[in-house]
DNA sequence: TTATTTCACACAACCGGTTGCTCAGCTCGT
DNA sequence: ACGAGCTGAGCAACCGGTTGTGTGAAATAA
């Protein structure tokens, strides 16, 4: 019958002293003498006494918990973030609440709203694609609940994140295809909202300009990311007049669909048409025709940077209210160009 | 200046009426007058009032937090799982603690520690493949947090479990295989000390004793599951002086992994030696020879059951104390080959 | 009219810790 | 011997809700 776990009044009932007492010996307080507080001690392990957290956290409004919400873990790229975020918060005791919001606009507002009454300390967020009203981020806001956006940032001012900086990425690959002789390089890019198809798109124009070759408009397709949107844009390229040689997809899921859509074509991979991808998925080295080269976006690196700054922002929250204008993290991490097949 | 949120006294205070009645008010209760709850809901409203869940949970001992701890979301396996788990949570209100124990005992028993400090109402639990001491599990029995353990089970009584019931897939493997003429039946299994080693392989002796086939035991090598262990289990068969004419690998990674290897050795992949994996995962339909068919496990159903099990078993615990001896659920799950090539 | 029920709300305890303030008792200096 | 200073510990408020018990006034019944 010793169900209920025993609490600091129950310490301080069986040794007669007063609540109070108990949770500062507890906490080595130096107000408490030597004697009791030995006392007290042995009695809380005898006891297997624990604090509850949850009463501690409601007295602290701290919760030492962190809300991550990101479209889908099943992607190597996001799961590879995940770690990153466990493995800083780990470190500083923070616990990680998830959520997938499955590309879906309403259950990432319903995730936001549940993490929000549960109050976590701040929110690492990775936007669904379909996002396209912000009032969810604004309600967090006004709660005072900080958050870092991390890859998939949405179109808002004074917001903190960090993604990936695709501009150098990009401008490596378009490189690369060219000192191998490439002339019709296309992309597949994707939905038009995102700002990581909008950088991508305006780093392969530059890239492009810079080495001048003219890009015709039909080089460019994009793909909703689905596999039927995959599929089709690379139908588009393959049907075009002017075959592309070279072919740069949004991602490796992309340039997978892609190369499995060439084969049935008949093209000869990386050969008849060069592809290069972005993320360096781990599965790709399976692939008897992975992408030439693939730009790598360090996700574990960006799951990492984010918390961070989440929690420096959790651990200076108490001055910003002070300061009139916040400062605002935007950080772009490096992409890099890694050459799988240096056939 | 209006940094504070609002709470249940602020709504009191202006209305000068009492805490109680601004709850009760606030959740309908009968007691209360209708005009004065009009007047309350209203004012709740116009301060945008929200009750904090963190109050409600210590007075309430519920948290509506269910605690995941998986080896590594990475795996599309545990992935999926991960989201059947949260889609049932998801719809009765229930949030999910994530953490990864890497395969390693010592950062589980730490994440076990930080939930139950957090006072998670219930676990769902993949073990590590190095945990063999279960204290951490015995403690969260004392502290009367019920556990769901899936997929990676220790070896433990009274548990509850779900897990796929490999035997069935592996007598259709094994049947599939006879039926196309193979006769040198190779398995390369996982560490001892998972049951799910244990299982495959018993599964394996008996459909092969049931067709009448002999197994030499060198055609049944292990592997603990990292790239070099399996390139080595696949080296010890490649090697045999009777080689093997078809290999089942403990999941689709170690398939990879094998098949990558037998091609360096100039095998011709299911034809000189027919592959066949366990745990369909997605990312077979890119590889240009994937294994020839691959035992599915449902991970995502695996998630939902096991999800329900638990809720189940948080809804109807009060009862429990009562009972002498507590039901255990221990479910296996149905596996299926499902065929990929059919040539 | 008086007794009784009903209504509408207030009071206060509680969940399990933390913490500012108070205070008794002892030591020590003068 | 007396006040100051220090030590060790207790009291009570607090965090933000929920809930059992009380209570005055109005409504109804006798």
């Amino acid at each position: 019958m010793e169900s209920r776990k025993t609490t600091i009044t129950d310490i301080a009932k069986k040794l007669n002293i007063s609540k109070s007492t108990v949770s500062r010996a507890l906490s080595n307080h130096a107000s408490i003498g030597l004697r009791t507080r030995m006392r007290v001690q042995q009695l809380a392990t005898e006891l297997d006494y624990e604090p509850d957290q949850t009463a501690i956290h409601f007295k602290q409004r701290k919760k030492f918990l962190i809300g991550v919400i990101l479209p889908s873990i099943s992607l190597e790229f996001f799961s590879s973030i995940v770690s990153g975020i466990e493995d800083i918060a780990y470190k500083k005791n923070y616990t990680l609440l998830l959520g997938q919001s499955r590309d879906d606009e309403e259950r990432e507002k319903k995730i936001v709203e549940t993490m929000k009454n549960h109050r976590v300390d701040g929110m690492l967020i990775s936007i669904s694609k379909n996002t396209t009203n912000y009032e969810h981020f604004e309600l967090l806001r006004k709660n005072k609940i900080p958050i870092v956006f991390f890859d998939r940032i949405p179109n808002m001012n004074n917001i903190h994140y960090i993604a990936s900086q695709l501009e150098s990425g990009m401008k490596e690959a378009v490189n690369f295809l060219i000192k191998k002789g490439h002339k019709q390089i296309a992309l597949i890019n994707g939905p038009a909202n995102l700002p990581a198809s909008k950088e991508r798109l305006q780093g392969f124009e530059n890239a492009m300009k810079k080495n001048k070759i003219k890009l015709p408009p039909e080089m460019v397709v994009s793909s909703d990311l689905t596999k039927e949107g995959n599929i089709s844009a690379t139908q588009q390229l393959l049907h075009l007049k002017r075959r592309p040689d070279a072919i740069i997809a949004f991602n490796d899921y992309v340039a997978m669909d892609a190369i499995q859509q060439a084969k049935k074509a008949k093209v000869r991979i990386n050969k008849d048409i060069c592809f290069i991808s972005f993320a360096n998925e781990a599965i790709c080295n399976y692939m008897d025709h992975p992408p030439m080269a693939s730009i790598e976006q360090f996700p574990y690196q960006q799951g990492e940077k984010a918390t961070e700054i989440l929690l420096d922002l959790l651990e200076n929250s108490p001055s910003e209210s002070q300061e009139q204008e916040p400062h605002y993290h935007n950080i772009l991490l490096p992409s890099q160009l890694v050459v799988r097949i240096s056939k």
